[in-house]
DNA sequence: GTCTATATATAGATAGAC
DNA sequence: GTCTATCTATATATAGAC
């Protein structure tokens, strides 16, 4: 029942960062929202940044639960996909502010570009897996792994901008497989 | 040889809007790079909001006609599309700080959702086209407009934030062939 | 049109009582 | 750990001389 307070500054910080931008949310709005005084917050993090870093940690790890959930990695390459893409896209519907307060994140320089390559690594360990294993196999086209891996990145925020803007379509199979179809498709060798 | 005052300081913001973010920027340091007053800045622009829209404008027309540029309407299909899709990627490679400050303009809500839509029948008016001739012909699959317009938009910014953070790949043909390969293959039907 | 000087608000962060 | 009160810097924007 009690939620720390700690816990409602990150919570109530990824509400506002992905309403207002980072940077047009003040320490102060955030404390006010999280019903906590601005010395509170500074107690718990050293400043405006650690606050940020931790929240995308958080959740970077939350997204990267979710893609590896429920994935028989003994089905075929393409269920597996399937699978993952699936997870990955009720994720982002399910959290629209946890996808946009990464690519907010993701578009600022407050990561450098090796923290970068080493979230990719971490939060779409599964995902980098699958392209291996189909570029191995021959299903896959043999692209530079760095450049496949930031294509199938952009295609993900495309399909789950697409989805939150439109929720209409959620549920919509046609949607949901033609974002999949062009997302595996893109990973074949050239038709 | 003389600059107008208004227009060095649109290109101070790029640069630094580009380097630190729109809101990182501060209207006085526009005005200090474009060697300025910051009076004079307020007489060009009502306020720091309509100078960024403009720089937008700019910046989406500069994009709109460098993607048109000498395109034979009457080639293959494939063969405008690689055109086209190598005239956006020696865009973005030839200014990064536009491409940046697109994506950071895109994250921003400072565009509400119709003017997103309005910007994208605009600046990618030749690749929406390409799209409905490549669906009626056959050549590409009949998924949603608005769905496959989104992920093209995704997968040309991944190539050409890959592109950019690796300069040493530019000139490489395997690796602009590869992005293409991608970006083409996902409008195809499902293999 | 361009400048200097300044008004006004708000930001991040700290001090110290409880 | 949490609060109130406050410091200091910097932000956007304006006024008015030139």
């Amino acid at each position: 029942m009690n939620i720390s307070k700690k816990q409602q500054i990150l919570d109530s910080a990824l509400t506002l960062f992905s309403e207002n931008g980072i940077d047009g949310t003040s320490t102060a709005s955030i404390a006010k929202a999280a019903n906590v005084a601005t010395g509170t917050l500074f107690h718990h993090f050293p400043n405006k940044q650690a606050l940020v870093y931790q929240l995308y940690l958080a959740t970077k790890h939350d997204l990267s639960v979710q893609f590896s959930s429920q994935l028989s990695e003994q089905a075929p390459l393409k269920d597996i996909a399937q699978a993952l893409w699936n997870n990955g896209l009720n994720w982002a519907i399910k959290h629209p502010e946890k996808l946009r307060f990464f690519q907010l994140v993701t578009v600022s320089q407050l990561l450098s570009a090796s923290d970068k390559a080493n979230a990719m690594e971490q939060e779409l360990g599964m995902v980098m897996r699958l392209i291996s294993a189909g570029q191995s196999s021959g299903t896959f086209a043999r692209h530079p792994i760095e450049l496949v891996a930031l294509n199938c990145q952009g295609q993900f925020n495309s399909a789950g901008n697409f989805f939150i803007e439109n929720p209409q379509h959620v549920d919509d199979q046609s949607y949901r497989e033609a974002s999949f179809a062009m997302f595996w498709n893109a990973l074949c060798p050239l038709v």
